[in-house]
RNA sequence: GGGCAGGUGGCUGAGUGGUUGAAGGCACCGGUCUCGAAAACCGGCGUACCGGCAACGGUAUCGUGAGUUCGAAUCUCACCCUGCCCGCCA
């Protein structure tokens, strides 16, 4: 959520924000309306309010009246008649606000100057780290899971649907490996408090990380419950101070936490299908970090360097992709992608997508710091990024690790926590 | 899920439908006093929005939303949350 001053006083400002994310064709027109109805909101706001005085005045002077034991007849009749003048009133301004704050509750964030215009063509690849496996005689990581009964798809869709699997045998120990080392990593050595969440949230949690309501559609609702299975961990984590003003001293903090993630995928059906690239249930670590404004830019590189250290410390060779602007998600101000390298299906996966959302998760969520003692409360910066999501790391692992007998070799650092150097 | 009791400012705690944005206390800030501090005393002390260069003025706000009324913290309804008891459950 943008804050209203800036479609008031910086109109143009907005316009090129959405016009570097190539939707001002789609949103130009919203602006424009928004504005309208802003500017409408301020217009009955004040002559609503001016009456709201006058009654205001009316009463007083009825009460005084009556205490004088004299007749407040005529005032009464009078106030009763402000009074329905004010009730009309009321409707239109709330008409107005909802009007220009559904548009508002619309528009993206603003991404920071560093971002590069345009869409997914001008991402960056800013860097890379280790050594592409040649996908030559590599079989693809659904092949390799078949083999060893690593997860189970087809009895996942007869519980479930297509989408979801069930982990077995060492698969299932695989995903329980890379929780407690993800979550260990973070927590011991990069410093972050370690929180395990709910998992389904309610309606304004899901409003303050931006979900909603733009992305309903996207989500898995709870029937009878105005609940929502989380698609992230962000959403419980960075809501768990909505509506505080936490202390200045506790930031930076970060959070790291393990959930499972929900989505319903809408819209994506036969992309990145095969195998668990893309589900509609999967597990992943999610760091969680909240700054002040000013240090939000350097939280960003230290959350991306935690989430890439999680891919060195496993020995799969991956590369960071700067988003540019029409690229970076709906809340996100700038955002990092972390691709690992899949030799088996031959591609760059996305196993971690690591974000600044400036004031507007904050803002939305209302999640404030006091800078100094007698200093106006500001919004936080908040950040966050998977470290990292599981099925395509999974994904990686078995293809870059595979042997020539079609056995896979378990990445030095999981060995304590999957009980053996070798699967298969 | 059923029953009971509650939700008031940073905290605590009053509040007969009519100068209640809200007593009192604590905390906090400024001042007097003091070598300094404490105590005492005096004064100040929420937030958001609108108008104004500002001083300041206005509107809203007593869990949330609706309603009754000229006027609601106070009355009515719904919902949310907290505590306790019962039931159920890992």
């Amino acid at each position: 959520m943008h804050d209203v001053r800036l479609l008031r006083e910086r109109p143009d400002d907005l316009r090129d924000a959405m016009r570097r994310r190539g939707a001002l064709d789609t949103v130009g027109a919203e602006i424009d309306r928004c504005r309208e109805h802003d500017r409408e909101w301020l217009a009955l706001t004040q002559a609503v309010q001016e009456r709201k005085a006058a009654l205001n005045a009316s009463t007083q002077e009825v009460a005084r009246r009556k205490r004088a034991g004299e007749s407040a007849d005529d005032l009464i009749a009078h106030g009763r008649a402000l009074g329905e003048e004010i009730s009309r009133l009321d409707l239109e301004v709330a008409a107005a606000e909802q009007a220009r704050d559904a548009i508002l509750m619309q528009l993206p964030n603003v991404t920071l100057p560093d971002v590069p215009a345009g869409g997914e063509d001008a991402n960056v690849i800013v860097r890379g780290w280790g050594e592409p496996r040649d996908s030559a005689g590599v079989r693809p990581h659904w092949e390799i899971a078949a083999a060893h009964g690593l997860f189970d798809a087809e009895r996942g869709a007869k519980v479930s649907g297509s989408g979801f699997v069930a982990y077995r045998g060492q698969g299932a120990r695989l995903v329980r490996a890379l929780m407690n080392f993800f979550l260990d990593s973070h927590a011991d050595l990069h410093g972050y408090e370690e929180v395990w969440p709910p998992a389904l949230v309610n309606r304004a949690s899901m409003t303050g990380t931006g979900q909603l309501p733009k992305f309903e559609d996207d989500a898995y609702q709870i029937a009878g419950d105005d609940l929502f299975l989380i698609p992230t961990a962000e959403v419980p984590v960075t809501n768990l101070y909505r509506n505080e003003t936490v202390d200045a001293a506790m930031l930076p903090k970060g959070f790291c936490a393990y959930t499972p993630c929900f989505r319903r995928e809408a819209g994506s059906a036969g992309k990145d299908t095969r195998g668990i690239l893309r589900m509609h249930q999967f597990d992943k670590v999610e760091l969680v970090r909240y700054s002040t404004p000013e240090d939000s830019a350097a939280q960003l590189e230290l959350l991306l360097g935690h989430a890439e250290a999680m891919l060195r410390q496993l020995g799969i060779p991956y590369r960071v992709k700067l988003l540019a602007a029409g690229d970076t998600g709906f809340s996100s101000a700038k955002t990092y992608d972390l691709e690992a390298w899949a030799p088996g299906v031959g591609a760059w996966l996305e196993v971690s997508s690591c974000s600044t959302f400036t004031d507007f998760q904050a803002r939305r969520a209302n999640i404030r710091y006091k800078p100094a003692p007698k200093e106006k409360p500001r919004f936080v910066h908040t950040l966050n990024g998977s470290g990292l999501a599981f099925p395509r790391t999974i994904a990686c692992i078995l293809e870059h690790y595979q042997q020539a007998d079609g056995s896979v070799t378990v990445p030095e650092v999981l060995r304590k926590y999957v009980g053996t150097d070798r699967i298969g």
